[in-house]
RNA sequence: GUACCUGUAGCUCAGCUGGAUAGAGCAACGGCCUUCUAAGCCGUGGGUCAGGGGUUCGAAUCCCUUCAGGUACACCA
């Protein structure tokens, strides 16, 4: 069914090249009144030593002698490209049946059936709030998750908590000394247990002392001591009680919650197999594995006094890893920042000998500023997730008591528009990009936002209702796609019969935003194609086509937003 | 010092493995609500694709180099 291959074979069969080249070689124009495909024959050119423009003047001419696809209008030869029109029949009738059929499913597959994706994202560190340097990880990671997961993967979401480490010792101090009864300090929750460890580093510093009786806890704790332990494990219980909160507002939920402390007993074995296989040497008095050979500074896997450090844990983490899921891929979404880090212990574990190796990526984002400068918890320069949320969903809010004052459930769907239109933000553009964060631009609902995909969304649905269509949508009749001919409707038919398409890109690439800029484009055509067509009045075969290209249209808008896990409100 | 990332319109960014006049949004300006949600639509202006070489029939895209900004490089995670 894939024209573009059909298109392939058919040029095959006229010159005599290899089918799979003609098909890499055929492109979408970029403007579409060249055609919808188009196959450039400049290439040809040195082979058949003749000139492109001939070239393609002599395939234009033979397939028009003998077209047997259906679905060609035509095949022109324009400048030394061959340039095919699909008829708009098929194209219109094509998107819309498939949606039609599939309904949410539209573009989803089994390709991943039997194969396991393990991805690690958000891990934040347990006692501290999430802020907005942990959204990119967060929605990033969990918009791979969600596309992954309807392309038929068996995706299992981890959230890699920091939690263990010498800051619980520092808690447990600062609890004891200002924090009054310990199950109360513990229950005011993150908010006065970061102030609490703010006032353990203040104090700290007049006072040398309390350094060794926060190490002191923390070796209790290492050692397993009971009532370290029990302190350990009531700072987490009440910390991730917080985290989830947060988290089911962004709509998101995680398979595996295993953190760090989940490793202590497992890196020993990683430490004697690498001493076994003769990786591990001696320097500066810690142990490393040298990686020279691959031009990068060694990997330590052991301080001088005999702890273990980050590498060691993330090769135990993912050795456990292995061993449950049996993955095809391991994903770790984490910052560029953190590039080599992940280049070294991937090697190491290469070195092991592990034929995972090559399965591990570290997909990785640009760095998060803010309009005031660099994130910093000390100068006061940081923006806390929660206190983000509210504000947008605030904003959010003051624009419907503006102009639709009557919507119901206006707080709901303030809080979907709001945290739509940050987590869109942060998906819109590649990865890669460093962002600089401005409430001016987060709470700028216009133009190429969340809340604009949402708004066409809606406006589809209000239509779809005032249409009777309230439950399923189901056409009175049968729908004659013939009368789907104007501009705006064949452009939206195109967009949408491209989408799939643009998952599996997205798949590919870890890129989110190559589905949230394919939803952008479709919610584009979709206000052209409203403001174009007049649907509810129009005539009756008319209107039913036209219903079912907005039926279509809504159908996409929000199951694409839902890969990225924006809900589309019914009404805003 | 070494390595990596980025550099496209005033701002924020698309531009797929090189292909037909470089595209959006924001901001600016001018239109469009007696008609299905104006969080919308239409139009105008705005570009030496950081600079310089090279490869190619063809380069924003590939290679080299310079410059600018960012990041990482031993016992933190």
């Amino acid at each position: 069914m894939d024209i573009k291959y059909e298109l392939a074979k058919k040029i095959g069969s006229i010159i005599d090249v290899d089918v799979d080249e003609i098909f890499s070689a055929v492109e979408i124009p970029a403007n579409s009144e060249m055609g919808d495909y188009s196959y450039p024959c400049f290439r040809l050119s040195k082979v058949l030593k003749k000139a492109p423009p001939m070239i393609a003047l002599d395939i234009a001419e033979k397939l028009n002698v003998n077209i047997e696809l259906s679905m060609i209008e035509s095949v022109e030869a324009v400048a030394g490209y061959v340039n095919f029109k699909l008829k708009k029949e098929f194209i219109v009738s094509e998107a819309f049946t498939k949606v039609f059929v599939d309904k949410d499913k539209f573009g989803s597959s089994n390709m991943g059936e039997g194969k396991t994706v393990v991805i690690d994202y958000s891990s934040p560190n347990i006692a501290k709030p999430l802020h907005i340097g942990h959204i990119r990880t967060t929605m990033i990671g969990a918009a791979i998750y969600k596309t992954l997961k309807f392309l038929g993967y068996n995706v299992v979401g981890i959230n890699y908590l920091g939690d263990w480490g010498t800051q619980f010792g520092k808690m447990v101090v600062a609890i004891n000394k200002w924090g009054g009864d310990r199950r109360a300090a513990i229950s005011g929750g993150i908010e006065s247990l970061v102030e609490l460890y703010v006032k353990f580093h203040d104090e700290a510093e007049k006072d040398s002392s309390l350094e060794d009786e926060a190490r002191g806890w923390t070796l209790k704790m290492e050692s397993g001591d009971q009532e370290a332990l029990e302190f350990w494990k009531e700072i987490c219980d009440v910390s991730r009680k917080e985290l989830d909160v947060i988290y089911e507002r962004l709509g998101i939920s995680f398979d595996s919650y295993r953190g760090e402390s989940y490793y202590n007993d497992k890196m020993g074995v990683v430490v004697d197999e690498l001493r076994e296989k003769g990786l591990l040497q001696e320097s500066q008095g810690a142990q490393v594995v040298m990686l020279d050979e691959w031009n990068m500074p060694p990997s330590l896997i052991l301080r001088k006094d005999g702890g273990t450090l980050y590498p060691t844990r993330d090769i135990a983490a993912v050795q456990d890893r292995y061993d449950m899921y049996s993955f095809h891929k391991a994903l770790y979404v984490t910052g560029l920042e953190q590039k080599l880090h992940f280049a070294q212990w991937f090697k190491v574990v290469e070195l092991m000998g592990r034929n995972y190796a090559k399965d591990l990526e570290h997909i990785s984002y640009g760095m998060i500023s803010l309009d005031t400068g660099k994130l910093s918890t000390r100068a006061g320069n940081i923006v806390y997730l929660d206190k983000l949320l509210d504000e947008a969903r605030d904003g959010a809010l003051a624009i419907i008591n503006e102009r639709n004052p009557d919507l119901a459930d206006k707080e709901i769907i303030a809080e979907q528009v709001g945290i739509g239109a940050i987590i869109f933000n942060d998906l819109y553009n590649n990865r890669i990009k460093d962002v600089t964060f401005s409430f001016d631009k987060i709470l700028n609902f216009e133009g190429e936002t969340g809340p604009y995909v949402q708004y066409s969304a809606a406006r589809a649905n209000s239509v779809l209702v005032k249409a009777g269509y309230t439950g399923n949508y189901k056409p009175k009749n049968q729908i004659d796609f013939s009368l789907i001919t104007d501009k705006a409707s064949v452009e939206l038919a195109k967009l949408i019969y491209a989408y799939p398409d643009k998952i599996l890109e997205s798949a590919k690439r870890y890129e989110p935003y190559i589905i949230a800029r394919h939803l952008m484009a479709i919610a584009q055509g979709f206000n052209y194609f409203y403001h174009e067509n007049p649907i509810l009045t129009a005539d009756n075969d008319l209107r039913e086509a036209r219903l079912m290209v907005v039926y279509a249209t809504r159908e996409v808008l929000k199951a694409g937003l839902s890969l990225l896990n924006i809900s589309a409100p019914e009404k805003m």
